[in-house]
DNA sequence: TCGGCCGATACCCTCCGGGCATGGGCGAAA
DNA sequence: TTTCGCCCATGCCCGGAGGGTATCGGCCGA
């Protein structure tokens, strides 16, 4: 009864709660649905829990399942970054992977980097660009990542306070509103696309309606901007990483949320290579008043 | 190649790099020695990476193996966090468990549980009394528990600060220090124990070499202060909670590191039961300056 | 040099995971 | 109401992974 889960099982009932459907998730897992069933069926048994409703109008997931569903998502994260990060001790030229979006750093990556090198501990950074950071880190493919305070999930993740930002709005310079010296939410037009790191979690390539998801990336955005398509909500020192093109404009927006930008990192890794990478942020960063305080929040 | 790991492997993998010894560990596992044996070696073919150097005199962890380790500990603890919280989630009788140290609340719990059981989403709660509370957030056995900043590992909690607290010395009254009014860390004789929150993680039953560990309760140490052999450092309100026994005097220490008392739960569990036990913290909190600022640090 | 310790290898067996065929429940269409 | 069809469960078989016993081989200490 008491005997640990493994890690096929928890895939397995991954793939099924997403699917909603035994046939399609087996196909998808390259098996047959009856092994599919019997698997999800010694799981159950095992936990002496019931995962899914089955209806012949379909299947649900009953409040357990979705409990499991997301802590199995958790474990499997984990266990794949266990296997990542061994593999990656043992490379014969060890280097740091560091994730961040393009022009996600307000210009600050390059002193810290260069401060980096200088650190006894150093090892060769490598930058990856990407939109799902956070999970970049979870599952070990990225050891360090630049991420947004609020917008990202830093659950699990130890942190150091960049910079804190107030946010402006970009629109085109022909809009009514581009001329104003300063505005408030009230002032946009409702529906705006989020700014960069307001992004979902998961980023489906297409919707299930077929719509378009979201812009992955700033310059994505900024080009839907300039099509006046949206209006885009970005921190204020975006420029410093990212100028506007000219036919755009940033007028601050005075009582949007403030986003942090944080170098965050797994919180039980143990590299002093990845330890000396935070020291460099204490020197560089400006205008923040946070320091010291982690996130987690 | 790039197959996931199984959770078989990887705790038969921390038994052999916690004995260094196939025989003993193979013992431990209720299994034979061939057996383990060909379970890491085609753990570590499936990995690509050499874990153990087997050496005539024993076997040792390579460096990508003592990696491995501390990712294998994590990643098994959220396995069976999974399996302990979905359990949980289907029990007829829901409610949370809470763990904390005898006396380890400063006398706050009891007004927090009774605001805590007017919330609209209140559940019972179980408190349970544990050394090792973070291992049991972690690993599923506890929903919450109250946790001491610098002395806990808070990594991946997310916390509420309940009271950030100076310590002081407890000595036996007729120590020629009881009569000061303060002290500084200079003043201590060399080699007193830990205060409550100071504990390793670890604690074995009994050393290698056969001493007595630190002890694991409040209770033991204060005992241990009035038999004269040690001196404690704890927090200042801690008598708020659990009154000095008349032989024993309390003295703040001027310079000794500020504990702060969090109530402590893991970062991504979605319970609304759970996320309202946080919410009367924020009335009760007496002294806090630091509210708002996360853990993690 | 020899015996003992300890991990690796050889060989066998059992059981678990998976495939194929089929049963059975339930909703929708006729 | 009957029938068709979708979809999950069940029955049965097979291959292979995991485990057990016996044994080898390297290394150290006596």
């Amino acid at each position: 009864m008491g005997e640990t889960l493994e890690t096929r099982e928890l895939a397995h009932f991954l793939v099924v709660a997403d699917e909603l459907h035994f046939g399609r998730a087996a196909t998808r897992l390259g098996i047959a649905q009856p092994a599919l069933s019997r698997t999800i069926q010694k799981l159950e048994r095992r936990l002496g829990v019931v995962l899914f409703d089955r209806g012949s109008r379909g299947v649900t997931l009953t409040p357990p399942g979705r409990v499991l569903a997301g802590e199995a998502r958790h474990a499997l994260a984990a266990v794949q970054a266990a296997a990542r990060r061994t593999r990656r001790a043992a490379t014969a030229t060890p280097h740091l992977v560091l994730a961040m979006k393009a022009g996600g750093d307000f210009g600050l990556l390059p002193p810290i980097l260069a401060a980096y090198a200088h650190e006894p501990e150093s090892l060769p950074v490598r930058v990856v660009f990407a939109a799902e950071r956070a999970q970049l880190l979870r599952d070990g493919r990225a050891d360090a990542a630049l991420l947004f305070d609020p917008a990202d999930d830093l659950h699990g993740f130890r942190t150091e306070t960049l910079r804190r930002d107030g946010r402006m709005a970009v629109l085109p310079a022909s809009h009514p509103l581009a001329h104003r010296a300063s505005l408030r939410l009230a002032d946009l037009p409702a529906g705006y696309l989020p700014g960069p790191g307001d992004e979902p979690s998961r980023r489906p390539a297409e919707d299930a309606a077929g719509r378009r998801p979201a812009p992955a990336t700033v310059a994505e955005l900024l080009q839907l901007v300039a099509l006046g398509q949206t209006i885009a909500l970005v921190p204020r020192s975006l420029p410093a990483a990212m100028p506007l093109r000219p036919d755009l404009t940033g007028v601050p927006v005075l009582d949007a949320a403030p986003v942090t930008l944080v170098l965050a990192w797994p919180a039980h890794t143990t590299s002093p290579a990845r330890a000396a990478l935070a020291r460099p942020v204490a020197t560089v960063r400006t205008g923040g008043e946070a320091a010291g305080c982690p996130a987690t929040a």
